[in-house]
DNA sequence: TTCCCAAATGAACAAGCGTTCAGTTAAATG
DNA sequence: CATTTAACTGAACGCTTGTTCATTTGGGAA
């Protein structure tokens, strides 16, 4: 019973993705196999491999495509005004980007071990392009005088390490909205490098 | 060729145990086998089975010491003092606990979703219990007037996120002493909750 | 209506998995 | 020296793994 109706690449291309992204997310690349993505999508095991050349490759284009996507984001976003604006303005950014994409952000944290060293050497990179977007306007605040900062570079690790966390404990239709979150987390950081 | 010179229980024990920290943190917990970590202690795979009952209870004995070694710790400390002072001891406390326990803390973070329903509830328990206590010097604090914050709670998460994201980027002999980084975190803490 | 071929199936492959257990070894005990 | 037994080996168990491929299916084009 080969294509069913509707049942085309362009459909079940981007359904073996989310059923991947979604099944590593929950428990982890080395725990989820071929048959258990197949099966979520309603195919067989075999059939993936019109998708993708290997189990590797599907993860690496997951937390690739993440990548790509978060640092288009921030391109656009353009950031300017005063440092402290900016850094305003990167952590609503960071907040609003990565609530949406609890399942993304996981994978892309956690499954960094399980890519071979070209593909691991190619996330990293992006994931460093990052960072320096954000050490950039700590450094311009410091010129700028707005800000005290003994360590540029450890405070971009510690600011998006706070920030990132909240994948940890937020829970959509929880508590708190979104802009309360970004409201408590902009207060933190704006005291953590101003005087 | 069994028992060997000097391989008794009581030494081959921790062996195991070591071994499967070291490789679980590397490669992660589905990813590594019996069958791996016997050859890294130097026997077969049967053997390890003399050591734990399951490959499931020896994740969670690593994951549950962690956490067990953490709150005497913590409780050991015994901060006191004004909420300020006893903040300070608790950032450097937990930085000077986690920077030499590098696996032990990947392993405790990564390996939640692989264990079992029952123990990842004695494990989470655990966590929380460690959170509270940085939450009770935060609420203490607010009362005193020394610290203006929001949500206490959040402010928990934030605070610890911060700080166990260290180990992101900390190596053992590189660019910063460990109480160079104590000193810049704890600026950052203090600042973040202080007006 | 006929044909094409993208998109599936389903069986097969060798390799590896966690776990069990009868049998072997050698240090410790009497 | 003889015996006991904790610690280990090595083979086997049934099952799952990622991946391949000949075969089947059926929607769309001619």
């Amino acid at each position: 019973m080969a294509r069913k109706q509707g049942s085309h690449s362009d459909i079940t291309g981007p359904k073996v993705r989310a059923a991947a992204l979604r099944l590593i997310a929950r428990h982890g690349y080395a725990a989820v196999s071929m048959r258990q993505i197949a099966a979520e999508v309603g195919i067989q095991a075999g059939a993936l491999y019109n998708y993708t050349p290997d189990k590797q490759t599907l993860l690496f284009d997951l937390m690739h495509g993440h990548m790509v996507d978060l640092l288009g984001a921030v391109e656009a976003a353009d950031f300017d005004g005063t440092a402290l604006a900016q850094l305003e303005a990167f952590t609503r950014f960071h907040i609003q980007f990565h609530l949406p994409r609890a399942d993304q952000v996981f994978v892309s944290y956690m499954e960094l071990r399980n890519l071979s060293d070209e593909n691991f050497a190619t996330v990293e990179a992006k994931r460093r392009e990052y960072e320096n977007a954000l050490e950039r306007i700590l450094r311009v605040g410091e010129v700028e005088g707005t800000f005290h900062i003994p360590d540029p570079r450890i405070t971009t690790m510690a600011i998006i390490a706070m920030l990132t966390g909240i994948s940890n404990w937020y829970r959509a239709g929880g508590r708190l909205e979104t802009d309360k979150i970004e409201a408590i987390y902009w207060d933190m950081v704006r005291r953590s490098v101003t005087a």
